[in-house]
DNA sequence: ATGTTGACACCGG
DNA sequence: TCCGGTGCCAACA
C-alpha cells in the first residue's frame, strides 16, 4: 500500500461525499464501506485536509459537513459550525445528535 | 524500527 | 442510554 494508492484512495473518498445529496448524511464508516479501502479514521483524515478551512473556501464544494459519527454527533472541533450547517439544509436533530434512521443516506441515488 | 495520534467504530456492563 | 475499553490503520516524530 503505497503513497500513490492513498491518494487515489482519498480521490474517490472527496467524490463519494460530493455526491451525498442536501439534507441527507453518511458516517465516516459509511464513505469508507462505500469506496471499499482504509477505513472511518482515512477518512477523517482526508476530510481534515480538503474539508473546513481549506484555502480558498468559495472553490470548496466538498459538502463535509454532510459526514459525522456513527452515533450521530457532530465532529468534536467543529461541532457548531457543523451543525448549523445541518440544520440549514434541513437535517433532524435529536438534542445534540442527527437522527441517521432519518437521513441516513446508503449512497443509492434515492435523493 | 517503535511509539503516539486521531474529523472512528464496536462491544460489554 | 451512557461510558470505558479495545481494535484499527495510515501518518508522523
Amino acid at each position: 500500500v503505497g503513497v500513490v494508492e492513498s491518494a487515489e484512495v482519498a480521490r474517490r473518498i472527496l467524490a463519494c461525499v460530493e455526491i451525498i445529496p442536501r439534507g441527507r448524511v453518511m458516517t465516516y464508516g459509511d464513505v469508507a464501506e462505500y469506496v471499499g479501502d482504509r477505513g472511518p479514521r482515512f477518512v477523517g483524515r482526508v476530510l481534515a485536509e480538503n474539508g473546513d478551512g481549506v484555502a480558498g473556501d468559495e472553490e470548496n464544494t466538498v459538502p463535509w459537513h454532510r459526514v459525522l459519527r456513527a452515533d450521530g454527533h457532530c465532529a468534536p472541533h467543529l461541532y457548531r459550525r457543523q451543525r448549523e450547517l445541518l440544520l440549514a439544509e434541513g437535517v433532524p436533530f435529536r438534542g445534540e445528535r442527527v437522527v441517521l434512521r432519518e437521513c441516513r443516506w446508503d449512497g443509492r441515488s434515492n435523493t
